[in-house]
DNA sequence: ATTCAGCTTTACGTTTACGTAAACTTCCTT
DNA sequence: AAGGAAGTTTACGTAAACGTAAAGCTGAAT
């Protein structure tokens, strides 16, 4: 077996840096389904490699119900039928496209950082030259 | 000169299919600073271009005061003392490191798409198979 | 036995980013 | 003059994503 561990769910707040309220949340919204022992939950790996997926997903933007429709995107994969797959497809290139559209954002605001980096540079040095003028008059 | 023209508060709303609503949520927020013809707002290409830059934070997940303060950064490029500067550095510095945060989480999601996508196609194959076989049964 | 940390549910509160409706002006057209 | 289209302000409503407080269970340690 490769792993059988499993977690609570205070261990997964603090290595996600990430409220148990918001992790209840998560699963309220069907987005983590962790067992129960007794009423406490217990969260395997793959309810960790979720969690990580659901951060990864917001840290882009997306919505809790956009990242849940990732999720089924997934999960319909192994039981679909054929008309579900074509669908599946198109909402996959879908997706694709938004990704590419954020990589082109994300290019353009480089740009933009790249623009006032330089500028501050060269505010900065306009005023230490300054300086150094009145220093030496 | 450049670009004289100015744009009306629908033109801009249809332009980059965001409502008048929004429009004016933003300049209630000090995004945007439209001049005025009597009490109807008038939009440089200036504007326009800030109008742009808003859109395209959001997309990347930006929340509105994150972008102002993207703005500010720009704005005070002009006009910062060298603490101030100093500090944008630091600033522009930070929003560098979330964007390629960013771009690492596109690329693992892309990965992800990949993998959903040949799942699927395997799964459509399948399909498809079962199908002639049982046509030539 | 009790205390205490960690878990639970329930439920109301809050912030962000608008939607939506009402009531009004302004300008153009018919 | 009488609409009608496009603009305006004011203000209440709402969905999403939690925060926060209350009140209770539960197992381990003192």
């Amino acid at each position: 077996m490769t792993f059988k561990k499993t977690y609570s769910i205070s261990e997964l707040s603090q290595e996600f840096d990430v409220t148990t309220r918001s992790i209840r949340f998560y699963e309220d919204q069907s987005l983590l389904t962790p067992g129960r022992r007794g009423q406490t939950r217990i969260y395997t790996s793959q309810d960790r490699v979720r969690l990580k997926l659901i951060l990864r997903g917001k840290r882009l933007g997306f919505s809790l119900a956009e990242i849940r429709e990732l999720f089924s995107l997934w999960d319909e994969t192994t039981s679909g039928s054929e008309k579900q797959l074509s669908l599946l497809l198109i909402k996959i290139s879908e997706k694709r496209a938004e990704l590419e559209q954020q990589i082109k954002d994300i290019a353009m605001v480089q740009l933009e950082l790249d623009s006032a980096e330089s500028r501050c540079r060269d505010a900065l040095n306009e005023l230490t030259t300054k300086q150094k003028q009145q220093q030496t008059e």
